[in-house]
Formats: C-alpha cells, structure tokens, sequence
DNA sequence: TAGTGGTCTAGACCACCGG
DNA sequence: CGGTGGTCTAGACCACTAT
C-alpha cells in the first residue's frame, strides 16, 4: 500500500474537485450525499463536511439541506480583498504617511447618501472631507459621512492627530460592508487637490458600512493616479 | 434559565468578536487557548475551533500552532468578490448578450505579459482582442493573452460561437488568480471600440490565471463608461 | 415528512514551532 | 522539547427544505 491510511479533507476535497473538473459531474450535476463519499472514501462523514465546506466557500459547489450538493451551475471567479488603513497602506508601501483636513461640517444626508445607506428618511451626519498623503504627495481624497445618530461621540474628535478612517476602523466595527469600484474622470477641483490634471482618470473605491442596521460610514475615496488595487496574495 | 443549554459556534464567535471590538483584548494580544475558551464557555474544543476558524476567515485573528492565537495587529477590511462569465453578467441585468472577435494573432509574450504571468522566457501565446456586447451596444473590451503551450487546442477555436472568456471558464480551471484594478483615459482607439468620447475614464479589470505553475491566460478587460464592480451580496 | 446537510461532543493523535 | 492549534473518528441530534 502506497496510500496512507489516514485521509485529511484536503485529499477529500481535492478528488472530489477533480472529479468535477474532469466533468465526471457537469454543471448542476448532484454529487453523491456526505455519507456516501464518506463510505467510499473511507474516512469519517465530518471529514467529507470539511472537504464540501472548503468548496462551497471557494464557489465550486452549492450545498442544501434536502436538496444535496450540486455542482455550482455557473462558474464564477471568486477573489478575496483585503483594503488595510491608509496610514498603514502607506507605510508598508515605505511612504511617509500624513493627512490633511479639508473640510468638515455637519448637515443632513444627501439622497445620495441616504441611497448608499439604503435610508428612507434623512439623518445628521457628519462630512469629512481629506486628503491622504504619501512622502508629502497626494494619495487617497477621502469624502466621508459619518452617522451622528450611530456615532455620537465623533463630534468631539477633530481629525488633526487621527484621520476618520484610522478612527473609524479602530473604534467602530461594523456587521456589513459593502464596496464598490468605478473610475471617474477628475473634475477641476479634485484634480487641483490630487495635483493632477483635470480629465485624469482616477480610481474609486466606494465604502459603506452598518452595525446591525444602523449606517456609520458611507466613503469615496479618490485614489491619485496610477492607484492599482491588487487581491489578496 | 434563559440560555439555551447548548452554544453554537457562532455564539462562541461572537462572544469572541465582543470580546475582542469591546477592547479587552487589543491588537495584538494573545488570547486564550482554545481548550480554555471551551472549558469557560462549557463547550466542546472542537466548538471553539470551528469559531475560531470564522474569525481567521474574517481577518479578526491570526492562529499559530505554540503561538496560540493573536488579535490581528492592523485591521483590515476584507471583502469577496464574484466575477462571473461575462455572458452571464450582461444576461443577469437582463441584457441581451452579444459578442464580436476584433483580431487575433499568434505571437511571443511581450514584457508586459510575462511580467503578468512572472515568467522569464517568452512563449509562444495567442492574443486574442474580443468586445462583449449588452443589447448590442459595447460592454466590455478584452486584450487577452493565452498560452499555446498550457492550452494548444485553444487553436482550433474561432471564437465565434463561444467567446475565449467562456471557452477558458469552462475548460481551463486554474489553480491560481490574480486580480488587479485601476482606471485608465480611453485613447482613440478604445474610445471608438467602446463608442464614447476619447479621453473618458475606464474602469479597467486584469486578471491572470495558472494551473499550478503554468500561465494559462491573462486577460485586460476594459469596461464601458458607468460600469461598476460590488462586492458578493 | 423524509432526506440531507449542519453541528455538537468526547477523545485521540499529529504537526508545527517558540522558547 | 513541550505547548498549541489542526485534524480525524464515531456517534448523535437538529434544522432546513425538496418532494
């Protein structure tokens, strides 16, 4: 015997994608039930879980209860991001990190802002407006609303030490966040802050965050020229 | 007694996750080992295992065997991205796919694509220019380069029923993907492909795929003016 | 309502790695 | 080398949902 006699859920998980790649099961296609495999493959149920749970997780598979596992119908390409603080962005970049305030001011939410909330009725909130730094150049412009009925006690920060984002993401986690990426093209006064030229093309990473249901945060951050976002190494 | 006799493991996550945003344990700190969480909380290891997994998922904690396990020093903001094929894209908005093969020629790598897919010699590949359409106007337009040596039937294709994006999804699963994002100015040329002004900004998606070590494609995929890319509901 | 995945338990051993 | 997380097992019960 040249096989081990233990099996990880790796091994599990690994013939049972090559199985499916192979198209022995095709789009759509059921899969034997947990036990099953778990008997032919001859190790417990719960290593056979493990091994699904890992293929459900990177989209190759869908699980039901009743319904059994199914081969995901549509194959899709699943990517994971991480966006870490600016600050530490920066700095891992090995730049020299600063920011700059430009504006702040409280008012009630825009319906712009309130669609991004998925709000019906309006809210104080608190904008900030800032500019991330890198070794003294522009980086990220950061136009924030903040909740003032969910973050209260932001109105006595005043942003010159700690920037809202550092601030934020250390003292306020959230239970949903949700992204969104486009390119706009940079109006006169975003491409004099960015020290651009006005037409640049520029990279925009939207962010909205909740606790629960109540709104934090919703931020476009304007990235300078040049911005790629890469996944997660 | 209102507590209910037995814990589920995201009970134990989230009174973990409490723990940890309330400040009890900072960045960085370590927390107890699993076997003393379960003792605590009156639960099995395994319990607190499969918790614990959650919040490494989540980026909250990092896990070392002796190390034990660690507040994760800087916050992140992790997301999951879906990238479907594009046809099933533009059918899920509701548009009527369409797609038109533009050039495609046979040619060694250039620079720029073998620093894509990290290789040192070139190769021989096949270029492929494709624009995707959405009820007939452009969608998206792809510079894709494939490997001839990783995919040699990729040859006799046309393209002309099944554009290469869906060939490849469907027949060439790779074992790593890198992703990267970023904004570009349309020059005459793609602002007459995309039908829109020269000089509006893109939204510009590249991605690269391998099977084990071997390129398969890398594909630049140039998006119409207003597209915009949302993390996985 | 019956079949299937989801989870919990208790115990055991292993693999990695910090001191 | 010893402490810690990683995994496997066998069995049990629960929860969802397709039929």
């Amino acid at each position: 015997m040249t096989q081990p006699q233990r099996l990880s859920w790796k091994d599990v998980r690994d013939e049972i994608q090559t199985a499916i790649l192979s198209g022995r099961y095709g789009p759509g296609a059921r899969l034997p039930r947990d036990a099953d495999i778990a008997d032919h493959m001859n190790c417990a149920r719960a290593t056979v879980q493990r091994a699904m749970q890992d293929l459900s997780d990177s989209g190759l598979v869908e699980r039901r209860r009743k319904g059994g596992t199914r081969v995901r119908p549509e194959p899709v390409t699943r990517a994971t991001l991480d966006i870490p603080i600016t600050r530490r962005e920066v700095e891992q970049k090995g730049g020299r990190y600063g920011h700059q305030l430009i504006r702040r001011q409280e008012r009630d939410a825009p319906r712009r802002v309130m669609a991004s909330f998925e709000l019906t009725a309006a809210q104080p909130m608190l904008r900030v407006e800032a500019l991330h730094l890198s070794d003294g150049r522009p980086y990220i412009l950061e136009d924030r609303w903040i909740s003032l009925e969910t973050c209260p006690e932001i109105r006595d920060l005043d942003f010159s030490e700690q920037s809202a984002n550092e601030w934020l993401v250390l003292n306020k986690p959230y239970g949903r966040c949700d992204l969104r990426f486009y390119a706009i093209s940079a109006d006169s006064q975003v491409a004099a802050l960015l020290q651009t030229a006005k037409g640049t093309a520029l990279f925009v990473i939207e962010r909205t965050t909740w606790i629960e249901t109540a709104p934090i945060t919703t931020v476009k951050a304007i990235t300078a020229p040049g911005y790629q976002l890469l996944t997660r190494s």
